[in-house]
DNA sequence: ATAATATGCAACTAAATGGTTGCCTATTCA
DNA sequence: TGAATAGGCAACCATTTAGTTGCATATTAT
């Protein structure tokens, strides 16, 4: 379970879409998840599995179906071991930023 | 500013270690930044250089040196427009999960 | 003035990535 | 039983990515 692969997975707007679909409604199937997509259908497994092995969606087999489930772990492990330390130091850093640029816009 | 640069920025593992690096001291040359890394200096200017347009570092020149700060900014809108959608159905999520995969093992 | 230092820029390369097509298997429905 | 549906798997392709080497420029130190 690294951090990596999560980021990794987390990289890809296709990837993020499709988590935003399973939050939206989750245990759908590959078909449904695919509906709408400018894709083709192994194109979506493929992102399907890199979030599997990121272990962001664990699946499930009913039948001919595979239902696709939200695991919501490792997005809470990179909000609680990754992000909350930018956001502990965040007003630190935002004053930094003022001191050193203060006057200067960029352009 | 899209979101889009920053996840991507985010998900690889050598910008992840340079934010860490301006985490611990804000304000470090490229130089500085180089040291004890197995890739050349050019390689290392080409990550600052996504981190820079992802809008995750910003720089300034002193001298000949150019020195890098964190912005926390894009940061805390990954937190705050994303994670946080997750985090707030968490719950939601791990009861789903317990309840389709309750006394399955992965084994 | 010269040498050393700090960085910039461009061309190139290997490997990873995101996508496709084609075909096979398993389950369900009529 | 046969057709339709849901998905799996492998080979292939184009582009992007992460890195390199080589050289140029600007600033500082002697």
């Amino acid at each position: 379970m690294s951090m990596d692969a999560v980021f990794k997975a987390l990289g890809d707007p296709s990837r993020r879409e499709l988590l935003d679909r399973l939050h939206a409604r989750n245990g759908q199937t590959l078909g449904e998840l695919c509906e709408g997509q400018d894709m083709t259908r192994q194109a979506v497994t493929k992102h399907l599995g890199i979030l599997e092995d990121a272990n962001l969606v664990v699946t499930r087999k009913r039948g001919r179906e595979k239902l696709h489930y939200l695991n919501p772990v490792p997005i809470h492990e990179v909000a609680d071991r990754w992000i909350s330390k930018y956001e502990r130091s965040r007003l630190r850093a935002l004053s930094d930023l003022k001191k050193q640029f203060e006057g200067k816009t960029e352009n």
